[in-house]
RNA sequence: GCCCGCAUCGUCUAGAGGCCUAGGACGCUGGGUUCUCAGCCCAGUAACCGGGGUUCGAAUCCCCGUGCGGGUACCA
């Protein structure tokens, strides 16, 4: 029986670098009919923890990551929460001391920090001397009456080797003498990280440790609890984590201002802030942007393009398959074919498996993502939905590959609900084509022919449209842009011949009317 | 400093001694289709970190450098 966790701290949204590591777990899990589960890392005592999780576990559901066992969900072990399980960190601490693998220590700062720096002078490794190490109460009670206060660590073995065999990485060794006599219990009493992972692991009875890299070189003190405690070993396998925007370092929140000066970066996170403005979305620069999930949903992004790029950060069946079904990854997933190198984050990549999946939808089912936008924009009512997405599901059909995310349909086809009066001219664009000479004559004659015009079809436009080209011996080139920038008020968009047939007779005429007096 | 890990086009990667004058994808550039913009199609661009071995033969194995990253916390 396979089963892995995640571990989030809940620290109020999700990281990207995070989902990787989690879908990892996930589709292992998966893989081998195995379970998933989440536990909560909030030793730091914080306390709303309730809503610093929400955003998270939200996003692993929108995902469609979904865990077994963990928060909201429950499970035979539960509480999954580790603030809830400090009895059974303190069980394992006894223990530790118990059988002599742990003890009491009464150095205080500042002697550590002598011994630390004698070492660095004498250029060699650092080992604690174990001074105020108390075995026996006796000796304890003597340091506290010297008003000393007391850490438990570990008592690491000072000589031979350790080999860790890793699923990604092969066979890493270690130096037992390398190791620190590191700290399990603060003075407090509250307990630290290594041993309240090792423990929960344990009685989670997780088989398969699968994690970031960054924790390869903590692994020897987890595996030393582990032995003291008597557990069985777990499977491990260490990630290589997700590197920033072209560049090897570890991505993390905190240098967004770095990542801005990436091109591809800036290009997606300006793209995805104008439609969250759009909506009317607060956006706080560290709360949203490309390295947290929830910018993805905000913007329209698909799941499925999130999950596809990020299996592939890191991971490959072969030197040719891209796209990957939710069956088809669990299906083919391994370990085995982990890369061992970190992998930068290219958000260019991430759109154009986004491009990908977009074009796989429907129109409906497209219309179904779009419409929430158009409503938070205030382009629709609420209570006018049947109708909005009557037009919609044209404009959707006009608009094809164009709209790249569901929010793009706000940029595209605003003017589609925009009153005949309202819609904005892109100055430039009304400057270029509708201030020519000619311009104004020319529309009015195009206005003449489409108001003539019995059927309002695409058609029936584009013979009127040849037939006008005929008459005034030009090509569509010299007039077709004008009457764009007139009836949509845009440079770009769906077929021109869509649009008037989507917007109709009546608002066609009205608009270039419009035009037409801004222009005089 | 010490310990550990990693190292193929700008990026994600294929490659487990000859299939490699190194393949695919994204990006970028050029061309085609076209009313714009997308899309689509075609073409092009671009890499084995360096040096020593081993071998008939090395991107692949070994060693040494170098670079990058992680750890070395009463952080996780």
């Amino acid at each position: 029986m396979v089963r892995t966790r995640f571990a989030p701290s809940p620290t109020g949204y999700l990281h990207i670098g995070g989902v990787r590591t989690a879908l990892f777990n996930w589709l292992f899990a998966r893989r081998h009919g195995g379970q998933f589960l989440l536990r909560i890392d909030d030793t730091d005592q914080q306390r709303n923890v309730e809503a610093a999780l929400a955003p998270i576990l939200h996003g692993f559901r929108w995902l469609g990551i979904d865990w077994d066992e963990g928060p909201e969900v429950g499970g035979p072990y539960a509480p999954y929460y580790q603030s809830q399980r400090l009895p059974q960190y303190q069980a394992a601490v006894d223990k530790l001391l118990a059988a002599g693998l742990a003890y009491r220590d009464f150095a205080s700062p500042e002697e550590l920090q002598t011994e630390r720096q004698a070492a660095e002078q004498e250029k060699r490794p650092f080992l604690y001397s174990r001074r105020w190490m108390a075995e026996s109460e006796a000796e304890a009670k003597k340091f506290a009456a010297e008003g000393r206060s007391g850490v438990v660590r570990l008592k690491m073995p000072r000589e031979g080797k350790l080999v860790i065999p890793d699923l990604v990485r092969g066979e890493v060794e270690f130096e037992w003498a390398r190791e620190q006599d590191h700290v399990v219990q603060r003075a407090d009493g509250s307990c630290l990280y290594h041993l309240a992972s090792v423990v929960d692991d344990f009685d989670f009875q997780i088989t398969h440790v699968i994690r970031a890299e960054e924790h390869l070189s903590n692994t020897p003190r987890q595996i030393f609890i582990a032995q003291s405690l008597g557990y069985p070993l777990p499977e491990y396998a260490h990630l290589p984590y997700v590197a920033e925007p072209g560049s090897k370092n570890k991505l993390s929140k905190r240098k967004l201002d770095k990542y801005l000066k990436n091109r591809d970066f800036a290009l997606v996170n300006e793209h995805g802030l104008a439609i969250a403005q759009a909506i009317g979305l607060a956006t706080a620069a560290d709360a949203f942007n490309p390295v947290i999930v929830d910018f993805y949903e905000q913007v329209g992004y698909l799941p499925e393009a999130i999950i596809n790029y990020l299996m592939l950060l890191g991971w490959s069946l072969d030197d040719k398959t891209e796209f990957f079904t939710r069956r088809q990854m669990i299906d083919n997933f391994s370990l085995e074919r982990v890369t061992k190198a970190p992998a930068s984050f290219d958000p260019k990549k991430l759109w154009a498996f986004q491009d990908h999946y977009m074009q796989q939808l429907s129109t409906e089912e497209k219309v179904e993502r779009m419409l929430p936008f158009l409503v938070k924009a205030g382009l629709v009512q609420e209570t006018d939905t049947v109708a909005a997405r009557q037009l919609l599901s044209k404009i959707v059909a006009a608009a094809g590959d164009r709209v790249k995310v569901a929010g793009d349909i706000l940029a595209y086809a605003d003017f589609f609900f925009l009153a005949d009066d309202a819609y904005p001219f892109d100055a430039e664009s009304f400057e270029k084509h509708l201030k020519k000479p000619e311009a104004a004559e020319r529309l009015r004659r195009f206005r003449e022919r489409l108001a003539a015009l019995s059927s309002f079809d695409v058609q029936s436009l584009e013979r009127m449209m040849h037939e006008f080209l005929e008459a005034e011996q030009i090509k569509i080139g010299a007039v077709i842009h004008a009457i764009r920038v007139a009836v949509t008020g845009k440079p770009v968009g769906p077929g021109l011949y869509d649009c008037l047939a989507i917007l109709g007779k009546e608002k066609c005429l009205k608009r270039i009317d419009r035009a037409l007096g801004q222009m005089a």
